[in-house]
DNA sequence: TGTTTTTCAGACACCTTGGTCCTATTTGCC
DNA sequence: GGCAAATAGGACCAAGGTGTCTGAAAAACA
């Protein structure tokens, strides 16, 4: 009952290029290092995330990666779901609804319909402009 | 981001043993053809169940299991947490709230702590006697 | 006492997740 | 051109979830 590491990092990377100017790229070792991620691990995260159309990449020299989109074109459940797949919370609930093999008579899989569909829209509600922080606040000494 | 299938073979026991009469008792084999679980999976989570306090078994000859509670003081929480551990959406959320290690500036995870204390609360709420059918209905012809 | 029925306990195999490492390949810049 | 910086991608390994199988122990019953 947990999303995956992966998906927790590919939201700490998406998270960080939304705190970057507009089109500025960061490599991944930079994120990596700031996010507290494997940098070989974020690699293929990066990967990922760049076939599923939410960033965008350039190799070579001065390359990186950058959002695909403004931040607040982003949500939580993308980025989660472009990494482990639509959210789940149990075997028998698929995406549109009640799949359990007992049938429309199970007592239970109602419970996680709703769950289910509580928690996919509370993550569809928050986009990456929610997280930046105003104006980036200088920490007072 | 799912429960195991333990825990959702678990509920499913549980479940089971609801539906019979107070103090009567189940054999795993039965419950394992009824609820269609692998028998031998089964008989694991059985034990689990039992040395957390849910069920109580008895050896021999027609013995097997039943409830050491009446369903309504059993929630699918309990069952869920005695076989999958807490339930914890994310690695940065501890059962009593934040656990960031970015600690308490982490802007992303009080998502995860309220959605995390909503699906509890409603696992919690959700007790066996509310999905027995009533005086077991009789299927229409 | 012996047989049958049942739980109990452990060893084992398979797949996914988490993570490392090594080698391309591409690109900017001298 | 050649070097350095960066992504791309595959092989590889460890750990946990998902089962299976086998043997032991306990209890009822003839």
């Amino acid at each position: 009952m947990q999303i995956t590491r992966q998906a927790d990092y590919a939201v700490r990377a998406v998270y960080h290029l939304s705190k970057l100017e507009p089109g500025e790229r960061a490599a991944t070792s930079q994120i990596a290092k700031a996010q507290q991620i494997p940098p070989s691990f974020l690699a293929k995260i990066v990967s990922q995330l760049s076939v599923a159309g939410l960033l965008q990449t350039s190799r070579g020299a001065r390359g990186g990666v950058s959002l695909a989109r403004s931040p607040e074109k982003i949500s939580l459940l993308e980025v989660i779901e472009a990494i482990d797949g639509p959210i789940l919370l149990n075997v028998c609930v698929s995406g549109n609804g009640n799949n359990c093999y007992f049938g429309d008579t199970c007592p239970i899989a109602p419970i996680w319909c709703d769950a289910q569909t509580e928690l996919v829209d509370r993550l569809k509600e928050s986009t990456f402009d929610q997280f930046i922080p105003e104006e980036a606040a200088p920490v007072p000494a």
